[in-house]
DNA sequence: GGCTCATGGAGAAACGGTTCTTCTCGGCCG
DNA sequence: CGGCCGAGAAGAACCGTTTCTCCATGAGCC
């Protein structure tokens, strides 16, 4: 009986060691056709539920798990989504968002699981034979840079691509991003409301739009007021050049009297620079930084911080790259042609076609502490925008 | 001739949509046979270098890209590496070990790129569906707990799994583990140095190898040296729970003058606890923590912090595991009989038989800071254990 | 000149599923 | 009583590689 399982019709003369039961084993055990096994576990075809039952019990009874590659091969999915991290340097994912690629990361990673995918690490750097000796359903990128040939590949080839962050130049199908231009002048407002007089910028070297569409903003902002920009910028993959940044800020003979920070490190280093000269926060100096990091709440002061939500932005861009695959294929078919481009929270998924991919704005969370508030009035710390949600 | 190559046997009336290259187009294309385009691009088989150069320049042209489910089908290599966290709840992985995991991720990915193999993040959380849905090679496993039923059937069936953490009881091929007894103990003698005369303890209430071995190196520590155990417990999933438990051990009426923190945020908590207690740090009190943050070299004051060296960690993981998959296939052949078990920094890989699977020990860092160090003599800060190395 | 041998390359069998098509068999209806 | 129909299940093609086996050819050797 379970000789003749194992044999099975396979070749005769096979010594056999520990393969593992295949489709034919249970087939054969169950006294079935290999159809009616695929046709059972999967829930297809026309079976009556006893024979549906026995496969699966048999299945079961032998330990029979169906090979992946195989599924693969024949079906065109693999239930893999690639997320790449651009890199710099060596490493796979970079220092300055570190937090922020680990909360989007565990969030995706939640999502595509709750949807059967399971999520694979790319470095963006890593060259042609590593990607294409994976099976992608699809990828997501982490803000990629203008002309990412590794994305046009990939776009091209037609595996769908949602990148998080606004793409330059790339084709993608589909692209979340924060509302960058609002949460800066949100934090703006809320220095000069604070009393800033005079808001100073610590933002970074990269062309990413992370960092242009910040600095942009906060340069369209001094225009319209009419205050002379503060900045300093710095390449955002180097920590200790933060630290001297932060530091050569402060030591300008226009020193502001409120700083915002683009990257996670700032607010310690702003806060240690502060201290170096004598600044009290916040009664000298007002401090905002970029973060994701919770360390910010037990700082001496705390820190008033912007968060990206990055949990948000992993799921949303996953459940979106996940629409992609499984929608219409390619081509003709429009789902929705909703709103145009850009729009707020908005978009029902739309299967490319040309013009622009579309794109949701996801809003961003102030968390107002002690370093952005004078002392005096003594307000209740809360959230100014979008409260609730997770 | 691209007509020609369109066809290259296949339907004759398919209507061939935007199909991929295969490899029986390059070898239409190319005047070979198919087995010869295998063979160029993988540089095997007899064949001059004129053809070899030709047929791939053909590939090139035809952007060909192999498809990686059929070379899985076939080889049986996946080129994937599993990567599993323990969760605590509904997230993949835990708020606990965010620095270290993410550090240890990283490394693992870069590990695994440099030898060719990709990395799936995979919660062992997830059911059979997800697991066995993804051809793996081989699964490095964070911190099993007991009896893992995951890992169990993985070793089962024949994948190997290399853990980081000595796993209780589950069979693994290999494992990896910082010498943790050796870590608190040279932390208890460093405090003891610093003047400490006693020294408390925030530790966790799980069972996993970490919390255990460091615990009891604490309790056997306390023993030896006469001291009455002085240590309040919390599950380490739980972040609030942590500031509690920080602020319940500086309560107690035997409150010690030192302590050491397991987790990582117990740094920030316990200062904050003793600034409420008005105790100064570290005259008052001597702090350490284990963490992998440097927030804590710019904490008022900077503290002490035991590094795991996540780094090294998760590169030899990944080492070992595919040393495991490409090595000596099952059973029979025992590379290297080395030492026995758990030597410092050893093995040369073992494949298997019967006994314990072969353990690294990795050693710790100790990152003295002011903390841990009487005001007075004011010696400067030098790292006292394993000097240099990344 | 027949043999072996090395060289270059082609053929075809896997790999292990999924799925389209077909077959059989009763029951039912006209 | 014959044909149709639907349920249940089997057959076989196919997915795109790798790789084992084998064939043709020409050179070298006795």
């Amino acid at each position: 009986m379970t000789a003749a399982a194992n044999q099975s019709g396979r070749r005769p003369t096979a010594s056999r060691r520990l393969e593992r039961a295949g489709i034919r084993d249970v087939a054969a055990a169950a006294g079935v056709s290999i159809t009616t096994v695929s046709d059972a576990l999967n829930g297809k075809g026309r079976l009556p539920d006893e024979t549906r039952s026995r496969v699966r019990e048999v299945a079961e009874r032998l330990g029979y798990r169906p090979s992946a590659a195989a599924r693969t091969l024949r079906t065109g999915r693999s239930g893999l989504i690639g997320l790449t991290v651009t890199t710099y340097g060596e490493e796979p994912f970079t220092f300055t968002e570190f937090a922020y690629f680990a909360e989007m990361a565990r969030a995706a990673t939640s999502a595509a699981l709750s949807r059967g995918y399971a999520l694979v690490v790319l470095p963006a750097s890593s060259r042609h034979d590593v990607w294409s000796n994976i099976a992608l359903d699809g990828t997501v990128v982490i803000d990629p840079p203008d002309q990412d040939p590794l994305v046009s590949e990939l776009y091209r080839s037609g595996v769908p691509v949602v990148s998080d962050g606004k793409p330059g130049n790339c084709p993608v199908t589909a692209w979340v991003d924060n509302d960058h231009e609002a949460a800066v002048l949100g934090i703006l407002d809320h220095l000069s409301e604070a009393g800033a007089r005079r808001i100073g910028l610590l933002t970074g070297t990269s062309t990413d739009t992370y960092t242009r569409l910040s600095t942009d903003a906060y340069l369209g902002w001094c225009q319209r007021v009419g205050q002379e920009p503060v900045y300093e910028t710095y390449p955002a993959h180097d920590p200790a050049a933060g630290a001297v940044a932060a530091d050569r800020l402060l030591a300008r003979p226009d020193r502001p009297d409120a700083v915002y920070g683009l990257f996670d490190p700032n607010g310690t280093d702003l806060l240690a620079a502060a201290r170096r000269y004598g600044l009290r926060v916040p009664d000298d100096l007002l401090l905002v930084c970029c973060s994701e990091s919770d360390v910010y709440a037990t700082t001496e002061p705390p820190i008033t911080t912007l968060s990206l939500k990055p949990r948000r932005i992993g799921t949303t861009v996953v459940n979106l790259l996940i629409d992609a695959i499984e929608g219409v294929d390619s081509g003709t078919g429009v789902t929705v042609p909703d709103a145009p481009t850009g729009r707020l929270f908005p978009p029902r998924f739309r299967t490319a076609g040309t013009g622009p991919p579309p794109g949701t704005l996801m809003p961003t969370e102030l968390i107002v502490r002690a370093s952005s508030q004078p002392r005096s009035p003594r307000t209740t710390i809360s959230p100014p925008r979008s409260p609730g949600e997770v």
